[in-house]
DNA sequence: CGTTCGATGCACT
DNA sequence: GTGCATCGAACGT
């Protein structure tokens, strides 16, 4: 069952931290694609100078403003799309950003999807690699700008527990790719997990939450 | 190992 | 016109 709004009506680090081992679903015509969340970060208010509310209300940041508990879609870098859980309450602009998933079901539909305008053929991605990144987590979701202020309790696109919520611990450090607010360590993941995107440099343990993805 | 840089489109000033 | 909440290939050490 999809994780309700009062969920995400919650200080915006409180749900971001619990959203880590969640998982998170798409479903479409093509079929049903999930992950288990492993990385976010927190983007929280208009004084947050790297939250897209820090400019104020705009056109393409109203769904931060917006309830709880809906997706916030923007394009990015000519060529990205990036996926947020809106949080807080209706006027208090913030959301975390999902910024990757250990694949769960779906994955050979993952890889055809990332295989999309590259020359290369579905099989040669790695599965660790496949929502490693908030880029590489949508497009092997298949979400874009129609997934944008989707309700994520909702039947297409949602958050929910897992059946078996595995253990693991949690980490929290600077964000990742800005220019401004890198001094709040809002940015919250499993550490050394294989599917947590920036620079691997210790070639440490690397488990994955689950053994062997399940099917459905 | 490390760092740089091109691709690519649009919101915002 | 500028600058991105990116990615990965290509380069340098």
């Amino acid at each position: 069952m999809p994780l309700p709004h009062a969920f995400y009506d919650r200080p915006t680090l409180d749900v971001a931290r619990d959203l880590i081992g969640k998982s998170l679903v798409h479903v479409t015509s093509a079929g049903r694609t999930s992950g288990l969340i492993v990385e976010v970060e927190a983007y929280i208010g208009e004084s947050d100078p790297a939250c897209h509310a820090a400019p104020g209300r705009t056109k393409r940041n109203v769904p931060l403003y917006g309830p709880p508990g809906i997706a916030y879609v923007y394009f990015n870098y000519g060529m990205h799309y990036l996926v947020n859980a809106v949080t807080e309450a209706v006027d208090s602009p913030a959301a975390v950003l999902i910024r990757a998933l250990e694949p769960v079901e779906g994955i050979a539909l993952m890889r055809k999807r990332r295989a999309r305008g590259t020359g290369k053929p579905a099989a040669s991605f790695d599965q660790n690699g496949l929502c490693r990144g908030p880029g590489n987590l949508t497009k092997s979701l298949g979400i874009a700008l129609a997934q944008n202020r989707l309700d994520l309790a909702g039947a297409e696109l949602f958050i929910e527990a897992p059946l078996v919520d595995p253990a693991f611990p949690i980490a929290w450090g600077p964000r990742i790719g800005l220019n401004v607010g890198t001094e709040q360590a809002w940015r919250c993941y499993v550490p050394g997990h294989p599917c947590v995107s920036g620079k691997s440099t210790k070639p440490k343990p690397r488990r994955r939450l689950v053994a062997v993805a399940s099917t459905r």
